[in-house]
DNA sequence: ACTTCGCATAATGTATACAGATAGGAGACT
DNA sequence: AGTCTCCTATCTGTATACATTATGCGAAGT
């Protein structure tokens, strides 16, 4: 049989993280908002065990701070910060792309992810496809660690990312090919000059989209 | 008064991580060994509720790898994932590096404290006082989401990393005052050179010791 | 009037108990 | 004999209940 992407059926601390993620994407949350544990558990109608765990899961992605008998607070989030992670993000995964090259991996089925990513008819789907392949791509390049490592960044968008920022699933469609055509060409410097390029422009439209929403801090608050 | 660190008093979820890594890094749990909560729990005298805690933080740190209603499994560690990981550990704080000095941030107090942490008089302060330095300069050159990645990159060594990987101490102390003093003289090129070597040798000799330790994975197993 | 100590309140941290799901094996059928 | 089905044991996921800690207010003292 083929293999088989496990089923996704995401447990009550991972629907809670991600609605905690949608408070603080919409501003509703705003830097410094303290999150009560007990009026999260009351409010998705669920125990404070799963919240907790969300809350933990939230402060190693940086969204949040927890401490010891204080509580959770939410992180300022300032333009420069955003920035500073999709860069971030674009060098681990260039990173991972040199890696795979230098190495001699057999790049075919990452090629072809890329590309049946880039055809995706609708952006669910889209979306689907360039998490599966950003998987492989680290996999290929790195390790079971180097991908749980890489997937910590991504926590700040909720849900669909192609669907929440407007302008992104453009974007990905026209440089994952060129990504493709370079990774096919042995060419790994324009590989990760394409990637790059795709996330430093969905950087800027996700911080667009935030300061819409009013979830930006103007600068580091004091507290 | 003056600043002052807050007291260090790890909960009860810390410190069954803590003894997880341990597991892991002395070899007694190898790779694909399952983790089972109930034993967890058992072997250190608390409950599930921390040791599940525990879990998530490590799943994060892709320390082992967590599947809904099945259970928790050591990753396999390669030597080759170790130096990537000091390798990518050494970029991302270079990047916090290159821009502190783009942003102007004023450095003084992050040159005095590499300088303090290098002068210090045993391994323990040695510890603490690296681990603070490097807070600084994520909280200078990124935010405190950047800080909050950057620190999930370390959870591969648990207790004090100087003390488990004999000879690292010495790197350390002689590398953190060349990356002062590049920083002194405006040069964030070297600074992240010397700040990058160090890094890389110390990845080394934890992949010896991870050697000794018969941690060390032949290859990705398939499970 | 200001500071300090102590207590009450409310939140977090942890333990116990129950519900739900998976994995392995026994049994029946082809 | 092999395969499928069903069942049971075991483990994970979640809810409830208790213990511990931080915070704020108020009273007493300087």
């Amino acid at each position: 049989m083929t293999e088989i992407a496990p089923i996704e059926r995401p447990s009550t601390s991972d629907r809670v993280a991600e609605e905690v993620r949608r408070l603080v994407w919409t501003g509703e949350l705003g830097a410094g908002a303290r999150l009560n544990q007990d009026d999260l558990a009351r409010r998705f109608g669920v125990s404070r065990i799963p919240v907790r765990e969300a809350l933990i899961a939230l402060a190693h992605a940086g969204v949040i701070s927890m401490t010891p008998h204080r509580g959770a607070f939410v992180e300022p989030l300032t333009a420069e910060a955003v920035g500073d992670l999709y860069e971030l993000y674009a060098r681990v995964d260039g990173f991972a792309i040199a890696k795979a090259v230098e190495r001699g991996r057999d790049l075919d089925a990452l090629i072809a992810d890329l590309r049946w990513a880039a055809d995706a008819p609708d952006s669910d789907s889209l979306f689907d496809r360039v998490l599966s392949a950003r998987r492989r791509l680290h996999t290929l390049g790195g390790s079971p660690r180097f991908d749980a490592v890489a997937r910590g960044l991504v926590g700040l968008v909720p849900g669909n990312f192609f669907v929440e920022v407007l302008g992104t699933a453009a974007v990905a469609r026209r440089q994952l090919p060129l990504v493709a055509d370079s990774l096919e060409a042995g060419q790994a410097d324009a590989a990760t000059g394409h990637y790059g390029a795709m996330l430093r422009e969905q950087g800027k439209l996700v911080v667009e989209r935030l300061r819409e929403n009013g979830a930006l801090a103007d600068r580091e608050e004091g507290l």
